[in-house]
RNA sequence: GAGAGUGUAGCUCAGCUGGCAGAGCACAGGGUUGUGGCCCCUGUGGCCGUGGGUUCGAGUCCCAUCACUCUCCCCA
């Protein structure tokens, strides 16, 4: 047998209305808050990833499906999408024709990492991103937009953290005063710390190992070097959020993965899950649109993780449940092209239909309508198909009737209203 | 990349110190000759992950291997 890729997975028939619901609900959501949806490709030059998320990374250096195609160029799936959304903006200069855009996509992203639960080599995300305005309130928005998208899914146990990382200038500070910090108290940091100490000592922050988490308790905050624009911006973010009446968490210790980010950063975490998964996240990245050799715009953006928003609602809601109008059960031989005939006009009128043409019971097939959720049951059988009439069963009701031929659809559609 | 655990029916899992391969759910048929959900009866369905070893005999013990799951790391 021929079995999945290690960390991609199906979704299967039984869970795409589930997956349909959220992703529909999402454009929903995101349309509401005037994002337009666009649909890059889910392969990019490896190059713009390593300009946009940064060589450095975790993700550029080991998590991307990067190959060489037949032409020797190398490409790599995407990691994540604001690059190539970013991309797609630069290439087609849209911020020349709306100063102020708001994007949307929605697909799978690729990295190579080892799979756990909620963790996967392909999963599925819905991005946004808000390009050229670096008002505080467009931060906020933002995070309203990612809030909206959760609770309109009906995703419970969910918290906001943010923090704001400062500009690059008041990072170097705060990079300084770390390193100050935790040079007197090196022996105590594991080694992983250690090397972070040099190389990223924000890193250190968002350590597991004990004692150096019982370190980062007496550690500065970011918060409090943040130069006196940022310092405002931030303040501001946190008002708007107050009107916007978003529960949300100052978390002066969270620091994000990606390089980028500028300002403003959050997380969506979920309680249950712990800290280590999140369910979205985000953040402003005022300098990446330059960068990527655009406009010195200024850009906010957020993802959230389908799989895992999926695990915080629950499978067996009605509406995921599997429908169909009609089930039309044919009752011996003679009845098949009577049975043609009646699944073909009320598929033509808009009618959800679904029958057997192989012989079976009545009992075994209105087991199956049952099964599969149907609302109405058709029965033609031999005394039917003398008269040119059908007997439509309702199954909720167990109401039957029975009607002619010609006035089947009418019937049905007269009883949606 | 490091650590732990689990692989037995389509699914969830029992299977004791080695001795005929099991249950529930699902699926099919019947109880009701043309009427669903509940109930009852019957049936289909297994290279016990793979390869080797020990043994009269291995689902069970040993070795190897593969796969999956979880934790750490990192993220969505």
């Amino acid at each position: 047998m021929i079995t999945l890729v290690k960390g991609f997975h199906d979704i299967l028939p039984d869970e795409t209305r589930k997956w349909a619901f959220m992703m529909s609900t999402a454009r929903e959501s995101l349309e509401r808050f005037g994002f337009r949806e666009i649909i890059p490709p889910i392969m990019e030059k490896t190059e713009l990833f390593q300009r946009g998320i940064g060589e450095v990374t975790d993700i550029v250096e080991k998590e991307m499906y990067t190959f060489e195609d037949r032409g020797g160029e190398s490409l790599s799936l995407r990691p994540e999408a604001t690059a190539g959304v970013l991309r797609a903006v630069v290439e087609h200069s849209l911020l020349r024709k709306d100063p102020l855009l708001k994007l949307y996509c929605i697909g799978p992203m690729f990295r190579r990492e080892r799979p756990s639960k909620g963790r996967y080599r392909q999963f599925f995300q819905v991005n946004a991103e808000i390009l050229g305005d670096d008002s505080p309130y467009t931060d906020a928005e933002a995070v309203a937009a990612a809030y909206s998208i959760m609770t309109d899914i009906g995703a419970t146990g969910l918290m906001m953290e943010i923090n704001s990382v400062g500009c690059p200038n008041c990072r170097a500070e705060y990079r300084k005063l770390l390193q100050t910090f935790f040079k007197d108290r090196t022996k105590d940091l594991c080694s992983d710390c250690r090397r972070r100490l040099e190389a990223n000592p924000m890193r250190i922050l968002d350590c597991k190992v004990p004692e150096c988490a019982h370190m980062v308790k007496d550690a500065p905050l970011v918060t409090d070097s943040l130069d006196e624009p940022c310092r405002e911006h931030f303040r501001e973010v946190r008002e708007a959020l107050e009107i916007l009446e978003i529960p949300n968490r100052l978390e002066p210790r969270m620091v994000r993965g990606l390089d980028y980010y500028t300002r403003t950063a959050f997380e969506i975490v979920h309680e249950e899950l712990g800290r280590s998964k999140a369910v979205g996240g985000g953040g402003r990245y005022d300098n990446l649109l330059k960068d990527l050799g655009g406009p010195d715009a200024s850009g906010i953006g957020f993802a959230i993780g389908l799989e895992r928003l999926s695990m915080g609602i629950p499978d067996d809601h009605p509406r995921f449940r599997r429908r169909i109008d009609v089930y039309v059960a044919l009752l011996g031989q003679g009845a098949g092209p009577m049975g043609l005939t009646v699944v073909n006009m009320l598929r033509s009128n808009g009618i959800s239909v679904e029958t057997r043409y192989s012989p079976m019971s009545l009992k075994a097939q209105m087991k199956l309508a049952d099964k599969i959720g149907a609302r109405k049951v058709i029965m033609i059988g031999d005394d039917e198909l003398a008269r040119r009439e059908v007997t439509i069963r309702d199954m909720r009701t167990k109401d039957q009737t029975t009607v002619g031929i010609d006035g089947i659809v009418k019937l049905l559609q007269g009883d949606e209203s």
